[in-house]
RNA sequence: GGAGAGAUGGCCGAGUAGGUCGAAGGCGCUCGCCUGCUAAGCGAGUAUACUGGGAAACCGGUAUCGAGGGUUCGAAUCCCUCUCUCUCCGCCA
């Protein structure tokens, strides 16, 4: 959520800087809302400040028929209050679900761009490898070996859910464990265990509600959902609460699967695993002082190459334009792995800095002073990685031309020694 | 799922014949004083949001005693609904 007082006395620069994300209009109507707001605000208040000082008076008279006419004056103050409290409570939903579905600002640093072809590469990492071989996609190589089983997960579910078996299985265990070890000894994460259902204000918070109901998996007797990433249950640990100064950065990685409906990609990354519907992610998630925000993003951004680094597997970082980052966002890096089986590069985590935009949602704050007003935290997260694709990756950069695939050295220790994954 | 108890400020905890309660008291914390140091002691201060005024310091208004609604001139106190916590029973990994 953008801050109103912030929007009032800069509406154009708002406007302008909303609209490098390609919409028309984002603060049409704005205006006119706040200042019925306030109108009735004051109205309603300078009668209830009235009503508030004539009961004390009526309170101090102990002779109540003297004061019959103030009793029935203030009958019909408290009517008149009743009115414009009902509207001020009509307008105020109007502004609240205005402001709930205005996205943030994009980040001065965020270059300006019509869509994901405008995105920057940054840098890469590692040499794309011309296989000499015919190189297989994931879905082939995962069903040859038999660790990937599409057709029963199928079955049991649907499309887009996938029965993992055997090597497979475990490797999608081993690539949790090294990820969860790496964040935690190294990288200074603090492990998390969260729920995989949140509540409706947990999806608010961090901007999934009220716009993109769609994209969820609804629970229907509580009202609950099912998470599409882990940054929802750990960005809303904090939710509501005043930070101690001194706790900051606070730094936290979950293991979680995710749930995402992927309504509006029929057709889009059918075969294999790169686009389900439950998945794997291991997820870091940072509460920093806004003054450490931006080298917050680069050292996340960092903490999730690492593991690209670690495996072997090449990668670019692309910073998206402001037309392609998310609702939340104000700036992100997209890591993109190299795939030799499609001969492509694919997103395997995306890094963003929110600014304040989401603690102003789920009032996450701190006190520069200690008697100084409580301020928003910013938040910071990023996938590191999404494991699948991390699993899909590995398939595609070490398979052999005789279609076993080489477990990376690093992994090996996870998978009971395991080197090659063979039929 | 059944029965009961509860939810007050950073914490603990008063507060039911509705008014002087944003809320006693204690603890904690901050600033000052005092004591040769420490402990103790003394004094003052110590919620949040919105909103009006002001360059600012700051001053004023409104709201908030789990959430929402109702009764009333007036509600932490009365009524209704919901949420959460705890205890007992049932069920269950």
């Amino acid at each position: 959520m953008l801050d109103l007082k912030y929007i009032r006395e800069n509406l154009d620069e708002a406007e302008r800087r909303l609209r490098t994300r390609g919409g028309k209009s984002y603060l049409d109507g704005l205006r006119e809302l706040d200042e019925r707001r306030r109108t009735l605000l004051k109205e309603g208040e300078t009668l209830k400040a009235l009503r508030n000082s004539v009961s004390d008076e009526i309170g101090r008279t102990k002779d109540k028929s003297q004061v019959q006419d103030k009793i029935l004056a203030m009958r019909e103050v408290s009517h008149k209050i009743k009115g414009l409290d009902d509207e001020l409570g009509l307008v105020d939903e109007q502004l609240q679900s205005f402001l709930l579905t205005v996205p943030n600002l994009p980040h001065g640093t965020t270059p300006i761009g019509a869509s994901e072809n405008d995105n920057v590469q940054v840098r890469c990492w590692g040499e794309p490898q011309k296989l000499p071989f015919a190189a297989k996609p994931h879905w082939d190589l995962g069903e040859d070996l038999g660790i990937l089983d599409f057709e029963r997960g199928a079955k049991i579910t649907g499309a887009r859910f996938t029965l993992y078996r055997g090597a497979g299985a475990r490797m999608e265990r081993a690539l949790i464990n090294l990820m969860l070890d790496l964040h935690t000894d190294q990288h200074g994460y603090q492990e998390v265990l969260p729920p995989f259902m949140v509540n409706r204000d947990s999806m608010t918070g961090t901007g999934q509600l009220p716009k993109f109901e769609d994209d969820l998996f609804k629970m229907v007797d509580p009202d609950f959902f099912l998470i599409p990433t882990a940054e929802v249950p750990v960005t809303n640990i904090h939710r509501g609460e005043i930070l101690k100064k001194s706790d900051l950065p606070i730094s936290y990685c979950a293991y979680t699967p995710c749930f995402r409906r992927e309504a509006g990609s029929y057709g889009k990354d059918t075969r294999g695993l790169i686009r389900q519907h439950q998945f794997n992610k291991v997820e870091l998630v940072k509460f920093v002082h806004p003054s450490e925000s931006d080298a917050g993003l680069e050292t996340l951004t960092g903490h999730a190459e690492k593991v690209l680094q670690l495996l072997g597997l090449p990668y670019r970082v692309m910073a998206l334009c402001s037309a392609d980052i998310g609702f939340s966002a104000a700036k992100t890096y997209d890591l993109e792995v190299w795939l030799p089986g499609q001969c492509c590069y694919r997103e395997i985590s995306s890094c963003s800095t929110f600014g304040d935009f989401q603690a102003r949602r789920a009032s996450i704050r701190f006190r520069e002073d200690e008697k100084g007003k409580p301020e928003f935290v910013h938040t910071l997260n990023g996938s590191g990685l999404a494991v699948g694709r991390t699993l899909v990756a590995i398939l595609e950069n070490y398979q052999q031309e005789d279609g076993s695939v080489l477990v990376p050295p690093v992994l090996q220790p996870y998978m009971g020694g395991l080197e090659r994954i063979v039929r």
